[in-house]
DNA sequence: TGCAGTGTATTACATACATAGTACAGTAAA
DNA sequence: TTTACTGTACTATGTATGTAATACACTGCA
């Protein structure tokens, strides 16, 4: 089992991946993406878990299924996507996370700092 | 019950609100917190989860038992919870929200404005 | 046609989480 | 001592999650 979070289900983290692949590129619109045992034995899970991840996929329009031959990005997975965490993002990450700072003691500048020092790091990978 | 997200165990949401209350200065070194049973009928749960969200806590040595009593605040509570908290927050949080920023195509100056409108919005409470 | 790889469905089992109810033991105060 | 709170410890039940194994139907291709 590689690299899953205790603290949340894995199906769902494994969906969260899947967008996250549509997002960034690797998957495009009407690209295939792996199958339910090829993703189970890559990442070590059961076949099951896979299953469950992508009906939830499938429910939002993300993904849709052909029998007998795979699951496809949908035409309009990234819109859904980007409209789905864009406001869940802004309205519910980014207030949290202020809400920590203060609770921590964190400045502003520390922010900012940080951001650019992971742009850096992001270049040198 | 009130108010609790579905995608984290009751009892680890319980078990944070504690942590800030004490960040905040709620509750301070020395203090009883509510009772499992008090806890768990303000909070509409059953008062097993209080009782397991306090076993964490006092695990973690942020609270102690004082049998027939209550649960009290640790003297040194704050700063295992400051400590635990800013590593976290450092480590874990901020480059998961510099990433979705990233995915999301939000630019620096979005977090800066959004930050000064949440420290605004405090104000007006 | 046969075959390998798809999704789909089912059953069984184990664990974590949450609820419900009951009982017992320690403490403080009337 | 009695009473009313505490924490503690059970048993039982149900749901969600994850694993394991098996079977069936569909699609593309040799």
């Amino acid at each position: 089992m590689t690299d899953f979070r205790q603290d949340k289900a894995i199906y769902l983290q494994m969906a969260d991946r899947i967008c996250d692949g549509i997002l960034s590129g690797e998957y495009r619109p009407g690209d295939r993406i792996p199958s339910v045992r090829e993703l189970a034995v890559f990442l070590g899970v059961n076949a099951n878990t896979v299953v469950k991840s992508y009906e939830l996929l499938s429910r939002q329009g993300i993904i849709q299924t052909r029998r007998g031959m795979g699951y496809y990005v949908t035409e309009d997975a990234m819109a859904k996507i980007l409209d789905d965490h864009r406001t869940r993002f802004l309205e519910e990450t980014l207030p949290e996370v202020f809400r920590q700072m203060q609770l921590l003691g964190i400045p502003a500048e520390t922010l900012t700092e940080k951001r650019e020092e992971w742009l850096r790091s992001l270049r040198t990978d």
